[in-house]
DNA sequence: CCATTTTTTGCAAGTTCTTGCTGTTTTCAA
DNA sequence: TTGAAAACAGCAAGAACTTGCAAAAAATGG
């Protein structure tokens, strides 16, 4: 079996289950332990996963959680909501999906802009309602426990009436080739309602979920129109983006 | 199981209940007192969340206190609140509405009681979210920048589809002659929607806000079930409600 | 085709990390 | 103040990691 053949398969394991075990991998692909743990090695130094003690994890496993405290990841989001509000205008009608980054963009929309928003996102929606002048429509339906957000028939049949200006979509991971990604079904459905209930779709994402990948996918890069990312729309860490008709902010 | 699992596990439960004990950790990771000590230990210098004697918390950006201030009305709304719960039973469907009172309810609901509720009350979905065996439905629409509370046709026309086993009404103002009455047109609306699609309706009243009457009304007594409130169901405040074939709690 | 170089792989010795246990000290609440 | 629970420090067994090395495999070059 070639190296590159073991990374792939390494590769695949850790998307797959967001973590493996040394000691499993060096079991199925019949090498030793020291061999798998220099693949791992590799790969960690590529930027490929993450190793930690006794096996490895991918990128997106350890990020998910809400508010991981993370002051640095923070700043960069915050950039990016001042990137996102820009793009806003008088009048617009827009959905807004969950997670922390679109909360930034919530909390930093001008007081005295006008808008309606739509979101399946409780805290989203708890952060819009400080705008008065920002009418929130909440897309109801079964909410998930962890994410706080709404999925299911209800939340896709209301969107299927909308057509809206624009979708911004927070969370999710984001690869050149793989597109958009996510690791819950639910949520991609509602996701991909939403792209469909939208004229243009903007994507936030920090640097950090470039290149990676999960389970489930939401779309391809060529449904999105906009990526917003705390870098300069010029940073070589963008050029693998730039083959695609997107606008780089 | 990798310390970076635990770690996740760790923090995913932090970020849930806003705080757990080390014991509980340790008995559902299946790992010694001291692992689990040894873990919180490097979370709290990782700045991902505050460990206190006998546990952990996160240092939350959601410490929503919507608590009044007012220490004696809260008390009372606490006991309302526990004569509610004891009417609940496994696997029931219920509908609650918003204020305070029902707040109190969502939050004393026991760990493992496992319902579904259907509300249009941001604060209250946020607080049944913490109850893992509570399935949640948000009854989406337009929401009130003040109350959090989604109204409008969308509610309506929901709830137009259900018939649920009982309906939970918070907030409102309560008189022997006048019924039901409220200040807000749109919220009547919505309440009485939701007593149509319920097959019993419980109020649930501080005795300060009896015998007082607002602008609109949603209903008569006629069409209320139970009564709730801190007082002795023989107390003489309540003499007034007796004719009505009211329960009275 | 053969000899040389480079890369890859497995092994062994030694080091570090992890984890549960012990005994002791500290903290908390009655 | 006192007793129980929690935190801490140190220790030991085992797992995981590192390093260096030598054999095997692959690539290179004449």
């Amino acid at each position: 079996m070639l190296k590159e053949e073991r990374h792939k398969y390494i590769l695949d394991q850790v998307h797959l289950h967001h973590r493996v075990l040394l000691n499993d991998l060096s079991e199925s692909l019949n090498v030793s332990i020291d061999t798998v743990r220099r693949d791992v090695k590799e790969l960690h130094q590529d930027k490929k996963l993450k190793k930690v003690h006794g096996g490895a994890t991918s990128f997106g496993f350890m990020t998910f959680s809400k508010d991981d405290g993370n002051i640095y990841l923070q700043s960069k989001k915050i950039q990016i909501a001042e990137k996102t509000v820009d793009l806003l205008s008088e009048g617009q009608v827009i959905l807004m999906s969950g997670g922390t980054t679109n909360m930034e963009v919530a909390k930093l929309i001008p007081k005295k802009l006008s808008l309606t928003v739509f979101t399946p996102s409780l805290h989203v929606a708890m952060a819009l309602l400080e705008h008065k002048d920002v009418e929130v429509i909440f897309l109801g339906g079964k909410l998930l426990h962890e994410a706080k957000f709404a999925v299911g028939g209800t939340v896709v049949n209301m969107l299927a009436q909308l057509r809206v200006d624009m979708c911004i979509l927070g969370t999710g991971y984001l690869d050149p080739v793989y597109g958009l990604t996510e690791f819950d079904w639910e949520v991609i459905q509602v996701k991909q309602a939403m792209i469909r209930a939208a004229k243009k779709t903007v994507i936030l994402s920090v640097s950090d979920k470039l290149h990676s990948v999960q389970k489930y996918k939401t779309c391809d890069l060529t449904e999105v129109h906009t990526l917003v990312t705390e870098l300069d729309p010029k940073d070589p860490l963008l050029d693998s983006f730039r083959p695609y008709d997107l606008k780089l902010v």
